[in-house]
RNA sequence: GCCGGAGUGGCGGAAUGGAAGACGCGGCGGAUUCAAAAUCCGCUGGGCAUAGGCCCGUGAGGGUUCAAAUCCCUCCUCCGGCACCA
């Protein structure tokens, strides 16, 4: 194959826009663009799976340019995380060194393949400049009550030995690494992002349309409103100890049998004395601590716990109800305690039948009788007509709710009650690579916030151990430890702790628009300028994550007068991933190469090799490194791979046939190109009232290439918009008249359409006619609305709905004419002949339909 | 279990009520070549037919419609999220 000369093209035009400062984002825009693609962690190298990420923000960039947008489309590094940490565990590299060399190779990787950031805004959240105002944002919001620090029940990874936060806790396992979470109770910071789970909910309404359906369902989820009802039941002993319970189904109150008070729950302490078997109580209680969260879940038959030998206050009946302790009530929704109905809740009743309680049918269908207490096999969980409640009785399971929500606000015990799934976020980590959380601990004060004059408090640079052991490595550098009181100046101790990444990620997209300010987060007006994110583009598995976190933030900085905006980010689009295909070893359970396998066997172990397709990972060996590839075959073709093998949301399998159908496409264009060097023009002008029909046809597709590739790349939809730019290349290859000015607009045009695409070779085409300026500096093509379609049409034919024939016509024939010429038609009169016409569809220049009988 | 999304040639995929399979990969044939590679041109869902054409075909079954890959119902399979949430 005649290959284009990729790279020597490429470096050069990659030199010229730099030169140029053509990615430069103008500090007042006049119509801004703000778009941007998630930040990455910088590993050790850049694979195609990165990759498309940022091809796709380039592709909008570049459009969003050539639409004459000033357009600001930024990078930087997530750079503070375990990786570093484990480098230097494992290797003895200082993890601010690596980072940093990480951060090199993802940089000039990223020019290598010619993105169009605006490199003078790069930031990097590990980097003191950065990391002071992640530290002011802590102390912001404690001053604002909406950090605090609780010891409580936290999840806790035995492996990385840290805490985690909810949002990193996968089916009861670390989402890093796989082992099940445990329960520990320990001094943690939280951010109340509670206090706005309403709000974050309500503005989901905002987004509806801009972002993807899946996402915003996820986060409807994640935040989990029910309504419900607040009911209170007294301690026998001393009624000012409540014990409210929180249930969507308080029409079954009068089939209490128990009441349930998850392991972990405060109220345990305060009734601890009155408690006879205090050894087996706190020996269960310890029990359902040390299991994991998958231990607890998992046998949904296995209802545990133990009685207290006390007892609580009805609130209607004033029978005395037994109180259980039961690890499978979660004390972190609702109230941490539920009343205990067997009769009508299926968790409940498998507990009852467990611990030999009663059962109280109080609910019966709205036709039929009650089901039985005694034969029951299950709860019985619908809604229906009360029955044994009392006042109540008779009232449907509604009407019912309502009028009990009504009663306990007028006993003062409850009321209607909304509850919401959302944890508050745990942003301590025992970690290293960190922003140190910027508070003292002084024995005269207390809890003291560090002022912005003290910020950033700087992370020591070179520490002895960087091991985890269950607690920060900070807490045995004791120059880190030690300070002094902002308020008192008397000694005092930092925390050891550094804050979770995802508050580093929480606001960068705030700082791009003011990457270098030293007096604040980012100057009030050039955010205004420039906020919200007008397209954000990232991967789907920050969903309920960095998503969430970056939307609470935002509310936080609008409701300070921050900014104006409360929502970040105005649309959303979540790429798919990059799959490639990889053996693996069923017997022995490892990855394995090529080399190593005969016959489908793997030479080591003997055990079959199958063969996978999955994520591109380093551990799977199945990465295509990006620097390599590019030297190899170029920029534009690894582009063109990306954009035009599946569209751009859905997961795709990199295969090496791809890569060659990209090189053979760029390569027919430069060749094409090449060949009629000596006819291109700049702006070339065509007569469209002395067009010859095979120029008309061109013109006529090149309008409609050009409406279409536009239309496509609103869309996200490039895999066809480059399908569109094959289709007028092949015209273009097929055209006989080759001095035609339709042929050489068509050329011309051509290069510009495909300039968001592959902007190296649109470029260097470009070059041959206008040596000074830039593709980029050209708007977009139009389109000649007149010339959307041929004069002479093919029109099908269809009788009674199965197609018949075609007809060949002028564009805007009529409905009678059509018919006319249809029923002439050899093979539609074979089956209209002797036939009644009942009905005639005619869908001007697209169909016809003729119904008989 | 609950909530989403998807199922179309040998393969990636197009078409979101109007000609199913655009475009690409692969395959077949031709041109070029001493030959090969590359390149260029043509054909390429299955079956029947000498052909004009005909029948079948978008996971399965049913329905709505003049017309369904597309809308509705039932089911199957795969993927993602949540999951003792009271």
């Amino acid at each position: 194959m005649k290959y284009y000369p990729a790279r020597e093209i490429e470096e050069k035009w990659q030199k010229f826009w730099e030169e140029k400062g053509l990615h430069k984002s103008p500090d007042k825009p006049k119509r801004k663009y703000y778009v941007l693609e998630m930040f990455p962690y910088p590993s050790g190298d850049l694979h195609m799976g990165h990759l498309k990420n940022y091809v796709i923000g380039d592709v909008v960039a570049r459009v969003k340019r050539m639409e004459g947008y000033d357009v600001l489309h930024p990078m930087g590094w997530d750079a503070f995380g375990l990786p570093a940490e484990n480098a230097a565990i494992k290797h003895g590299i200082n993890p601010k060194d690596w980072t940093l060399k990480n951060i090199d190779t993802f940089r000039s990787t990223l020019k290598m393949i010619g993105i169009s950031y605006d490199w003078d805004r790069e930031i990097g959240t590990c980097f003191p400049d950065y990391y002071k105002w992640t530290q002011y944002l802590f102390t912001l919001l404690y001053k604002k009550g909406l950090a605090y620090k609780k010891k409580e029940y936290v999840n806790y990874c035995p492996h990385c030995k840290t805490v985690l936060a909810n949002e990193q806790v996968v089916n009861g396992k670390c989402e890093r690494c796989g082992t099940p979470v445990v329960k520990k109770e320990l001094e943690q910071w939280f951010f109340k992002i509670t206090d706005y789970a309403e709000r974050l909910l309500k503005d989901l309404d905002k987004l509806r349309g801009k972002w993807p359906d899946y996402v915003i369902k996820q986060q409807e989820n994640w935040i989990g409103k029910s309504y419900g009802t607040e009911i209170v039941f007294t301690y026998e002993k001393n009624s000012n100890i409540k014990f409210p319970v929180f249930t969507t189904r308080a029409d079954t109150v009068f089939g209490v049998t128990f009441v349930t008070i998850a392991p972990e729950h405060e109220l345990i302490k305060e009734i601890w004395d009155d408690i006879e078997q205090k050894d087996a109580v706190s020996k269960y209680i310890k029990e359902a601590s040390l299991k994991t969260d998958i231990e607890r879940t998992k046998e949904e038959k296995e209802k545990t716990g133990i009685f207290t030998g006390l007892y609580l206050i009805h609130p209607f009946t004033l029978e005395r109800v037994p109180l259980y302790i039961g690890d499978y009530v979660l004390v972190g929704y609702g109230t941490g305690i539920v009343m205990g109905v067997p009769a009508h809740d299926q968790r409940d009743f498998l507990f009852a039948k467990r611990h030999g309680l009663p059962i109280k049918v109080v609910i019966k269908p709205k036709e039929g009788d009650a089901p039985s207490a005694d034969a029951m096999e299950r709860a019985y969980e619908e809604k229906g007509v009360m029955i044994n409640s009392g006042e109540f009785t008779g009232m449907s399971s509604d009407e019912g709710i309502k009028s009990i929500q009504k009663r306990l606000k007028e006993m003062g015990l409850g009321g209607e009650k909304i509850s919401y799934r959302l944890r508050d976020w745990l942003i301590s980590r025992q970690r290293y690579w960190g922003a140190p959380i910027p508070v003292v601990y002084c024995p005269k004060c207390g809890i003291v916030p560090e002022p912005i004059d003290r910020l950033p408090v700087k992370l020591p640079e070179h520490i002895k151990d960087y091991k985890p052991k269950g607690r920060s490595p900070l807490q045995d550098v004791e120059e880190f430890m030690n300070t002094t009181c902002p308020v008192c100046h008397g000694p005092a101790k930092r925390d050891p702790d550094t804050m979770d990444t995802f508050v580093d990620s929480s606001w960068y997209f705030l700082r791009f628009t003011d990457p270098k300010n030293d007096k604040e987060m980012f100057n009030k007006e050039k955010a205004n300028m420039w906020m919200p994110v007008d397209q954000y583009i990232g991967g789907k598995e920050h969903a309920t994550k960095h998503l969430i976190y970056a939307r609470f933030i935002q509310k936080v900085l609008y409701d300070e007068g921050m900014t104006d905006y409360d929502e970040p980010f105005l649309n959303l689009f979540t790429q798919g991933l990059v799959h490639k295909p990889f053996l693996y070893c069923k017997k022995c359970g490892k990855v394995v190469e090529p080399s190593e396998v005969e016959n489908g066997i793997h030479k080591g172990c003997g055990g079959k090799v199958e063969e996978r397709v999955e994520m591109m990972s380093k551990s799977r060996g199945n990465v295509v490194r990006v620097g390599p590839f590019v030297k190899e075959h170029g920029a534009d073709v690894a582009r063109i791979t990306i954009l035009f093998a599946s569209p751009a949301e859905k997961d795709m399998v990199w295969q090496d046939a791809g890569v060659e159908g990209a090189k053979r496409f760029l390569s027919r264009i430069y060749n094409l190109f090449m060949d009629s060097k000596d006819i291109l023009e700049k702006d070339p002008q065509v007569n469209v009232d002395t067009l010859k029909d095979e120029e008309k046809n061109l013109y006529i597709l090149l309008q409609r290439t050009i409406f279409e590739v536009r239309k496509d790349a609103s869309k996200f939809s490039f895999n066809t918009a480059i399908a569109r730019l094959m289709e007028l290349l092949n015209a273009l290859y097929a055209f006989s008249n080759k001095t035609s000015s339709v042929y050489k607009r068509a050329l011309f045009d051509f290069i510009v359409l495909l300039a968001p695409f592959a902007p190296h070779l649109a470029e260097e085409l470009y070059s041959f006619v206008d040596s000074e300026h830039s593709v980029f500096e050209r708007s977009f093509p139009s389109y000649d609305e007149r010339f959307l379609s041929f004069d002479k049409i093919v029109i099908p034919v269809q009788v009674n709905g199965k197609l018949r024939g075609r007809i060949n016509v002028e564009k805007g024939i009529s409905k009678e004419e059509a018919v006319d010429k249809a029923l002439k038609e050899a093979n539609v009169k074979k089956y209209t002949e002797g036939k009644e016409i009942i009905k005639v569809i005619f869908v001007k220049d697209k169909l016809l339909n003729i119904v008989v009988k």
